[in-house]
RNA sequence: GCCGGGGUGGCGGAAUUGGUAGACGCAGGGGACUCAAAAUCCCCCGGGAGGCGACUCCCAUGCGAGUUCGAGUCUCGCCCUCGGCACCA
């Protein structure tokens, strides 16, 4: 914007000059915004109500993100949207300030994130401000707050006691030269993403919530949920149902207690009596007691090598197969043969029982473990239960066929044997049909200094106690040297006078839990609090829950489409098991939304191709920046951000500025112009439930073409809608509109405009005529015209007429839309 | 390897879900206004061939087949690309 357009006139109250400002026009109204309370929600009454939610972001320093701003943009345009079809809607928004991203943040740059996290959130609160957000912040939660974490510590031991909460031992990824705990997404390659040091495997005894139990219902309402496909189909592959069988087999020689039974699960119990071998994980409790005298040092030393390697090269390292003979056989329950036990560590302890019975023919693990070792196979499916050739087989065979080599069994289906083989199995008391589920408990525990302190008491006496409620928040405190140390405990456990307490039970000496809870806990319910957020009495208000909740309106990216998502419905079912809540489901709708990338990339720092939205909202303005935003591409899908497009949308809202205060009340709206009106409004109320918002823009521009078209002076009965419609979109020019109409209440709540079918409709149509499928004319006629006349009409059209050289074979006719004719042989 | 998006003009993207491919916008070209420039306004703008001409014809939605009167859209087989997951028995 040249400086000499304007002089400087902004403030409430004072009158703007006739160009269009947007500085100017966009700092009155959010000033106005603030003194007239238009934004706040009245959380206690009104109609209809709506809960817009989108997923909270994270305060970086670095500031808002133009992919935060294209998300809430396109939550902030549904809500506008619904509150002016006369809903009660509610918009929060918050800060999801804890975790290790913040803190090693914080210790890179050597400010205490209490400190930090503060500063970030007045800056992300100023741009979403600036942005034009419909937010009540009233309502603003920040996890960090004890405010806030006190609730989160309430809901941990609301799982604790529904006995859901529970500690165990397991593997975790550690960073020697850090002396830190990382996330399986921090180690590259077997090393620490930061320092580059390889990573190690420690055991710890961490604190997990019970969400397998929960398995079944989570899979189950994914049916009934209005969610996006991509979204519900990526939770149900992590939670990976699959069905088969348990089969017990029984250790027969060796070392073993005479009865030792190996319990395997297994999805193929068809191909039993292919089974040549079983296998252990390294971790299976039985690996020890089953190995013999002369097996042991060769399989200790193996266990050893597997425990010393980190999760993820474990994981997704080398595929070659690696194992040790134990030195027993079992009993294989189908053929009755003995069958040598191995451990290997493609045998992952935490899937199925954590050991398998490996059939060679049928698997291609475990084919090219026998290759391997020189491991026997039996071929006992073929195709159509023919050939065994070759024999023994090139490759593992896992298509359909009949069973071959079972006994009884042969010629059944792969189906009908799963069926059959179970259920003589299961007469012998060696197996059981069971449903086995991918998805692991949540470990919750983190070897970290800020985030919420796990509300637990360990009592030499008593044991784990319980913070008692009334004693919540368990404060976190404030330690200047929070880097985590070499013991692999958290840096609370440094700080004696915190962790020191006495037991809430029996007083005696006790020590606090040092470890704090995942951030995806305090997201899991969040969306609960927000109508309490006032509130400091209780986590939710049961009333105002009743009124808001479930979310009628979730939106948010992908990338969370697994964890968060399926955190916080197990957090709810939970409560909701526990009488707490009416629902089971947090959110009735969810969508998620794309990305903005730039020229094909991912913006990311070390790119250097992030946009701040703070230089763009200066230059073109709120308003023209979220319109921009939203025309660039399908909001699910995302967009290719190129600054020079901005020019497009900020000219659409020029021309809607100059067409509106050059409206005209005499004279009589222009009949055309009306059925373009009302064919816009039509689609624009059309597109935006559907989250269309890039056509709802365009048809919008194109209306503005149509009415301004041939300089006309248009109508204010052909401009005052317009102002209406683009209102979710650009919410402060809509305003300023508005009022220069002469109206003294927002656009907000001034409804939506409807739109009169009759009036769409059209006086003609154009038919399109093929010949042979190609196109040789239109003709224009009414829009119930008989085919009859369509044919006539296109017939004594000469351009369309020189195909028709004999009389047409057959004639297809789309009503309003086309004619094919069928020419010749 | 598996799962899920996506491939349409110079660019971002439309296409009522099988019915005139390229809406809308950007960039570009030409013109008006101006001493000039910016801004603004008007016109043109997928490729090729023919014509002085309002025009006419052909080709064209990643590639190759198929179904259909008709395919960007459906089916089969490939290629490329962007996400996600990783030996899940």
């Amino acid at each position: 914007m040249s400086a000499a357009t304007t002089p400087s006139v902004t403030g409430a109250g004072m009158p703007l000059p006739d160009a269009y400002d947007p500085q100017g026009v966009e700092e009155k109204w959010q000033a106005r915004w603030r003194s007239r309370g238009t934004n706040a929600t009245d959380v206690a009454e009104g109609p209809a109500k709506f809960y817009a939610l989108m997923m909270f972001p994270y305060p970086s320093a670095e500031g808002l993100h133009v992919g935060n701003l294209f998300a809430f943009t396109g939550n902030d345009i549904f809500a506008r949207f619904h509150r002016m079809r006369g809903r009660t809607v509610f918009e929060p928004l918050g800060f999801d300030a804890f975790g290790i991203h913040s803190e090693n943040f914080a210790l890179k740059v050597g400010v205490h994130p209490s400190e930090l996290i503060p500063r970030n959130i007045a800056n992300f609160r100023r741009q979403l401000e600036r942005a034009g957000l419909m937010v009540d912040w009233r309502y603003a939660v920040n996890t960090t707050d004890p405010g806030y974490y006190r609730w989160t510590q309430w809901v941990f031991l609301e799982l604790y006691n529904r006995g859901l909460a529970y500690r165990k031992k397991a593997a975790v990824n550690w960073c020697p030269f850090d002396k830190t705990v990382l996330a399986n997404e921090q180690v590259i390659n077997g090393e620490c993403e930061r320092c580059g040091s390889k990573v190690e495997q420690r055991f710890l005894e961490q604190w997990f919530f019970a969400i397998s139990k929960f398995a079944p219902r989570l899979l189950a309402n994914l049916e009934w949920l209005d969610w996006s496909e991509t979204t519900k189909t990526a939770q149900r592959n992590w939670i990976g149902k699959s069905e088969g069988a348990e089969i017990r087999f029984v250790a027969g020689g060796g070392v073993a207690e005479p009865g030792t039974a190996i319990t395997v699960f297994t999805t193929r119990p068809d191909t039993i009596f292919g089974a040549t071998y079983l296998v252990l994980a390294p971790e299976h409790p039985l690996a020890d007691a089953l190995t013999t005298e002369a097996q042991r040092p060769a399989a200790e030393r193996y266990r050893e090598q597997t425990a010393d390697q980190d999760l993820v090269s474990r994981r997704i390292g080398s595929r070659e197969k690696t194992g040790v003979f134990t030195g027993s056989y079992v009993t294989n329950p189908a053929t009755g043969g003995q069958i040598p036990v191995w451990i290997a560590d493609y045998v992952l302890m935490d899937y199925g029982t954590g050991a398998i019975m490996a059939v060679p023919g049928h698997d291609e693990r475990d084919f090219a473990f026998a290759q391997t070792f020189g491991l026997p196979v039996v071929q006992v499916v073929a195709p159509d239960g023919d050939a065994l050739s070759p024999d023994p087989p090139l490759a593992a065979y896992t298509g359909p066929g009949r069973l071959v080599r079972s006994g009884a069994f042969d010629g059944l289906t792969i189906d009908e044997g799963k069926q059959r083989i179970v259920e003589w199995l299961a007469g012998h008391g060696s197996a059981t049909p069971v449903e086995n589920y991918r998805i692991h408990d949540w470990c919750i525990s983190r070897q970290r200094y800020w985030g919420p302190p796990i509300p637990i008491i360990y009592c030499d006496r008593c044991g784990p106690v319980p913070v008692p409620t009334a004693d919540l928040p368990v404060l976190l405190p404030f330690i200047a040297d929070f880097k985590p140390d070499d013991s692999g405990v958290s840096p609370l456990a440094r700080h004696e006078e915190w962790y020191s307490v006495p037991c809430p039970k029996c007083s005696g000496p006790a020590r606090r839990e040092t470890d704090v809870s995942d951030t995806f806990l305090d997201s899991a319910w969040y969306f609960l609090r927000y109508p309490s957020a006032h509130r400091d009495d209780t986590a939710f208000d049961a009333v105002l829950t009743r009124r808001w909740l479930p979310v009628d309106s979730y939106i948010g990216g992908n990338e969370h489409a697994v964890l968060h998502l399926l955190y916080a419905r197990f957090v709810t079912m939970v409560l909701h098991d526990a009488g707490l809540l009416d629902f089971e489901e947090p959110f009735t709708r969810f969508r998620a939304h794309g990305h903005i990338v730039r020229d094909g990339a991912k913006m990311s720092k070390s790119k250097g191709n992030i946009v701040n939205p703070d230089a763009y909202i200066a230059e073109w303005g709120a308003d023209a920046f979220r319109t921009y935003l939203m025309f660039l591409g399908p909001f699910e899908q995302g967009g290719d951000f190129r600054d020079a497009s901005i020019s497009g949308p900020r000219r659409f809202l020029d021309r809607l500025w100059s067409a509106v205060i050059a409206s005209t009340t005499t004279g009589q709206p222009d009949d055309g112009v009306l059925r373009e009106l009302h064919r816009t409004i039509r689609k624009v109320t059309e597109d935006i439930p559907r989250l269309s918002y890039n056509t709802a823009i365009a048809a919008l521009m194109a209306y503005m073409n149509v009415l301004r078209a041939g300089e006309r002076r248009p109508h204010r009965a052909e401009t005052e809608p317009v102002v209406q419609l683009v209102a979710p979109f650009a919410p402060h020019i809509a305003e300023e509109l508005w009022e220069r109409l002469g109206h003294t209440t927002s656009v907000f709540d001034s409804g939506w405009p409807s739109f009169d079918a009759a009036l769409a409709a059209d006086r003609t149509v154009t038919v399109a005529v093929q010949v042979n499928g190609k196109l040789r004319g239109t003709v224009v006629v009414a829009p119930d015209a008989a085919e009859e006349d369509v044919f006539a009409a296109a017939a004594a059209e000469p351009a369309i007429a020189k195909y028709i050289t004999t009389p047409p074979r057959k004639r297809i006719y789309v009503p309003g839309r086309l004619m094919n004719l069928v020419i010749g042989g």
